[in-house]
DNA sequence: ACACGCAATCTGCAGTTTGCATGTAGCTGC
DNA sequence: GCAGCTACATGCAAACTGCAGATTGCGTGT
């Protein structure tokens, strides 16, 4: 029954996706440029939900072709040629953008673990819910 | 061409993935017991991204499958049946896993708007950022 | 010198998810 | 009866994801 095999959310465990993804990379890149494998890194280290290397890698490549980056071949220090990004100015509008409807996503969350009902319903449903 | 068929966010516009459609849906659901289309139509009026109908159908179903919530068909009222879902206690569960990690990532974003970097990074970086 | 491992990036594959368009079914208005 | 709306569902192609594996460059151990 085509259930069996994919991954269905079924733990409590958030993954990062998408956009999620890719804004955190453009948080990052605010901060100071840095190379996919870096990234990668900082992704663990802030307690963000993790996401594969090379789903990383290929973010990044989109989020330059989107304009929203851009990144040159740093060859100046020892080692493999990294791939050195930064945030564009198109790249922060996004950024802002996107925290703006962040911001009303986390009101929706936040208010409905609160107990009431942010949006007003159309009718009013039966099973008024106790709060916890 | 490749951009007529294919949307690859290019444009300013966020929108509603994965994860962040399925807990807002759950959220709502907090709030009280709603259908589909109700459901669907919430989201346009809560300031959120939208996504296609036809996708909020599939995340409820997957959201039921998950066990986070419950269905039953209503044909109480006039019109078409209804699917009525509700919140189950595994649903308020993960919805409450998921807003630590969202503020989490909002720590991120903001923190970067802000001018700062979030964690320290490995090495001092080129290009000390201007805050705008 | 050579194998081995690490840093850093990239790609193929299979499975999943998405948006769009369309299809079904029931009710309302004319 | 026909159009239109509500409400839900599905087919399809494109996109996205995680995993595993390939590649390049450098350092280390023996």
């Amino acid at each position: 029954m085509a259930e069996s095999t994919g991954r269905k959310r079924t733990t409590a465990e958030p993954r990062l996706h998408g956009e999620m993804l890719a804004t955190s990379l453009l948080a990052f890149l605010k901060g100071c440029n840095a190379y996919g494998y870096q990234l990668s890194q900082q992704l663990s280290e802030s307690g963000l939900p993790q996401s594969d290397s090379g789903t990383v890698y290929r973010a990044l490549r989109q989020l330059e072709n989107s304009g929203f980056v851009s990144s040159f071949w740093d060859t100046s220090d020892q080692g493999p040629a990294r791939r050195m990004y930064s945030l564009t100015a198109a790249g922060e509008l996004f950024l802002g953008t996107w925290i703006e409807a962040l911001n009303r996503y986390q009101e929706v969350l936040t208010g409905a673990l609160a107990g009431f009902d942010v949006p007003a319903p159309t009718e009013g449903d039966s099973t008024e819910e106790e709060v916890t």
